[in-house]
DNA sequence: CGGGTTTGACCTGCGC
DNA sequence: GCGCAGGTCAAACCCG
């Protein structure tokens, strides 16, 4: 991979997760119904957590999300699989070292939905598509979008969703109902045990989803591996992970692939 | 006509 | 300060 890849992006995320630690007490949704980023899923389940620029100063903490999903379809023009949301290309760069473009989808399953995803295909494995997922931060996400006219839904209680958001994509939410560190994830929009599936019913069930550290350890590599940035799991990344233990659902979550069965979310 | 895609331009952060 | 690279914008275009 090439050495600049997340780099930057890596060290932003973590000043920017700093930066939120120091700024949680200023901003309004970290008042009484929401707990401090520092309580949640940034410290739970290494979803990493960043601002974008400062020109989009409405938007704050970022978390990321990045999956990496079999590509079905071995042409060149593959669009991202089907995640029964709806999103919209709002861009596509070459990507410096990689022979494929990265795209820029933002959610469009409803008006002002923050959630935005990078869609490229991995370096290392072509025949993976590595997607990014992000979103704001306790964000008050909007009411879904119907996709009963959506393709590939096979999953019935995927007619009615949430904006995507990292956080909709936890394991089990009667955990979340008991954990604190889930409190910011009991908002009226995220109600129903099934919207918390995100992307888990993309096509491509059987892909390895996993929750990425995502850039933390990234330098601790120079290898040029997309698959070791997707699939680090380091004395670092355990330790980091320990606390998953009690939510065995992960423990699949982070297996990776060729190591051992392939991971499904639900 | 509305919504999506394409694509060049622009902005910002970072390294040197 | 400058150049590079990533991310976003927005106009033009396409399609149903």
């Amino acid at each position: 991979m090439d050495p600049t890849f997340f780099s930057s992006n890596s060290k932003q995320i973590m000043s920017d997760q700093e930066e939120n630690d120091n700024t949680t007490s200023s901003t309004p949704e970290n008042s009484s119904d929401s707990p401090p980023p520092s309580t949640n899923f940034s410290d739970y389940s290494k979803i990493t957590t960043s601002t974008s620029s400062p020109k989009k100063s409405a938007r704050r903490a970022i978390q990321k999300r990045v999956v990496s999903v079999p590509i079905k379809n071995e042409n060149s023009n593959t669009p991202p699989p089907s995640d029964s949301w709806a999103w919209r290309k709002y861009g596509q760069k070459p990507i410096k070292g990689s022979p494929y473009p990265r795209g820029y989808y933002r959610c469009s399953s409803s008006k002002g939905c923050p959630a935005r995803k990078q869609v490229e295909r991995s370096r290392v494995d072509p025949t993976m598509l590595v997607i990014t997922y992000s979103a704001e931060h306790n964000h008050p996400w909007p009411a879904s979008r119907n996709h009963n006219n959506n393709r590939n839904i096979s999953n019935p209680a995927a007619g009615t969703k949430p904006c995507p958001t990292p956080e909709a994509q936890q394991p089990d939410h009667q955990d979340q109902d008991q954990d604190p560190r889930f409190a910011d994830l009991n908002n009226e929009s995220l109600l129903v045990n099934d919207e918390y599936v995100w992307f888990a019913d993309m096509e491509t069930t059987s892909s390895t989803v996993l929750e990425s550290p995502l850039f933390a350890e990234s330098g601790g590599s120079d290898s040029g591996d997309m698959a070791a940035m997707v699939f680090p799991m380091g004395e670092e990344d355990e330790s980091l992970f320990a606390d998953l233990g009690e939510l065995p659902e992960y423990s699949l979550v982070f297996r990776h692939r060729g190591v051992g069965p392939q991971a499904q979310i639900c």
